[in-house]
DNA sequence: GCCAATAATCTCAAATAAAGGGATTATTCA
DNA sequence: TGAATAATCCCTTTATTTGAGATTATTGGC
């Protein structure tokens, strides 16, 4: 497991002090700038940077990496750590704490799409005898929230607490043509590239067609694009008022789905995907997931 | 699922406005008293609101609540929303959001104990026929980490996110005679009646003898001390430096252990527990878990 | 597709609390 | 016990949070 100090997650590019340009720093060394940031943001973007790839994090490499003084770094790691959300390890380094676990055990007792998701993807396991996920729309990414694994899963599925862009997989692709025109326009805009390497068109009216035809399908079925040799079939999830939310679907080895099943697979997706956006609709309507929240 | 605004999880002193005593107010309305936590720390605590009692709050209600004006209240909500801490639902509502099980999978691939656990508690299981559990020191308290089931657990087995006091079932007592004395000093002082009531004993140097034998049988069994008729057998782990950092063991229906078979399980236990001690020590001294963290 | 109701953001002055730098105090390890 | 390292404290300067109300989005009902 990597230490973190030299190789951050993503370069970051405010820096008080590193800021200023080689030759005209000295004079200028206090607070460079007014950061217009608050300090909220810049506290919990300290927890991005624990990542898989980095999941330890000394106070120093902190220093050094947001370019704030060892005061603030500490106060910083200390609010976080006194809310559990990091756990001191030996010499001063930091890893992600247990209160996380906790919320995570929060989120599978409380979370309405999780809920919503265990019975129907239970009977699509049994139904099927392929593995079921659940997925959710999460800021221009998809998150896999729920798994229900068969007995003969492969071992890289698309995991909980795993994300994927929203243009690759069955998972991600089934949820854009449901999405709000202006949300798809701005992601568009963002994603140009992305989504010709998906295939889902080279100019925008190319790219709008793709997405009536899926829609029109009501579900997707994509091999490999993640995992070589491993496939997808998803259907979109949607909340009381009819706005998408995410996918569910079914996922495994592509050589043990045989052709002459899919028809029926289709069904029995396309059904669990209604059963759960039933199942969210009938719920407190304070929770039903609100599309404000998207994007 | 309750919705959050009247019942609140645990009462809250602190309040801006509400604190000025009925006579007194009227002139001294606005910020009553300067306070002196941070707002790091707030903005942190309103994250403890959400459980499972009441998991799901409205911005009026964390005003309300707080005392915090409708400006805080929403910069504090947006910041952990932006961090994806918090989600968004229907009409105002939040509930803890999709970062955490994120958050949470990257503790299973990365968090020491967890890791070091996973091939004993395997084996135990297996060895055993019951379900093992891995526990850690948090704060006051124990929370389970990890779990893996065996085929007939019982329903309502001490759970992987779940947090139990210190002086109650095995998992927790088997930690206290291994904390350093200055530690069980504090906690015996804040915790004198709920030692008392555990049977631990009813003044401090019957408390001290009863952990000195728990601490000379190296393991320990309780039945019932949370569930009726459960079974809890335990043994307690280390980091390299030999501090204690929880406890590893089985737990399942009472009746389903046999009095003769006890003396071979504890061998299981204990050696277990030696197994995970001995995987921690071996790991990345950066990530051995560091004793000043614990309390 | 318009309008009322509600949610969320913005504006701005006042004042609190954050930031730095350096010294100081814990803790750890030899 | 003592050197080395980690974490906190102190204190002044400012930047930033805060609160109250107005304003602007967003939603849901006809």
């Amino acid at each position: 497991m990597a230490r973190a100090a030299a190789v951050p997650p993503t370069p970051r590019p405010r820096s008080r002090k590193a800021a200023a340009p080689g030759a005209t720093a000295g004079t200028a060394k206090k607070r460079p700038q007014a950061n217009p940031e608050n300090s909220l943001k810049r506290m919990l973007e300290l927890l991005d940077l624990f990542t898989p790839a980095a999941p330890v994090w000394s106070a120093e490499a902190l220093m050094r990496y947001t370019g704030a003084s060892r005061s603030t770094v500490y106060r910083h790691v200390r609010a976080l750590h006194e809310a559990g959300l990091l756990r001191p390890v030996a010499s001063g380094n930091y890893i992600i704490g247990p209160r996380v676990i906790e919320l995570d055990r929060q989120v599978r007792q409380t979370d309405p799409l999780y809920m919503a998701g265990e019975a129907p993807m239970k009977r699509l396991v049994s139904a099927t005898g392929h593995s079921a996920l659940l997925c959710a729309l999460f800021s221009d990414s998809v998150m896999c929230v729920r798994e229900e694994l068969a007995a003969d899963r492969p071992p890289n599925l698309f995991a909980r607490g795993q994300r994927r862009p929203l243009f690759t997989g069955a998972a991600s692709k089934i949820i854009l043509p449901y999405l709000p025109a202006h949300q798809l326009r701005s992601l568009y805009a963002k994603h140009k590239k992305a989504v010709a390497v998906a295939g889902l068109g080279s100019d925008w009216s190319q790219f709008r067609a793709t997405l009536t035809q899926i829609r029109r399908q009501g579900h997707l079925v994509t091999i490999g694009e993640f995992n070589p040799g491993l496939l997808g079939l998803s259907a979109p999830v949607f909340n009381h008022a009819g706005h998408i939310l995410g996918s569910i679907g079914i996922s495994g080895v592509a050589a043990a789905f045989r052709k002459v099943d899919m028809e029926a697979l289709v069904g029995l997706v396309t059904t669990a995907a209604a059963e759960v956006t039933a199942r969210i609709g009938a719920m407190d309507s304070a929770l039903d997931l609100a599309p404000r929240a998207i994007g």
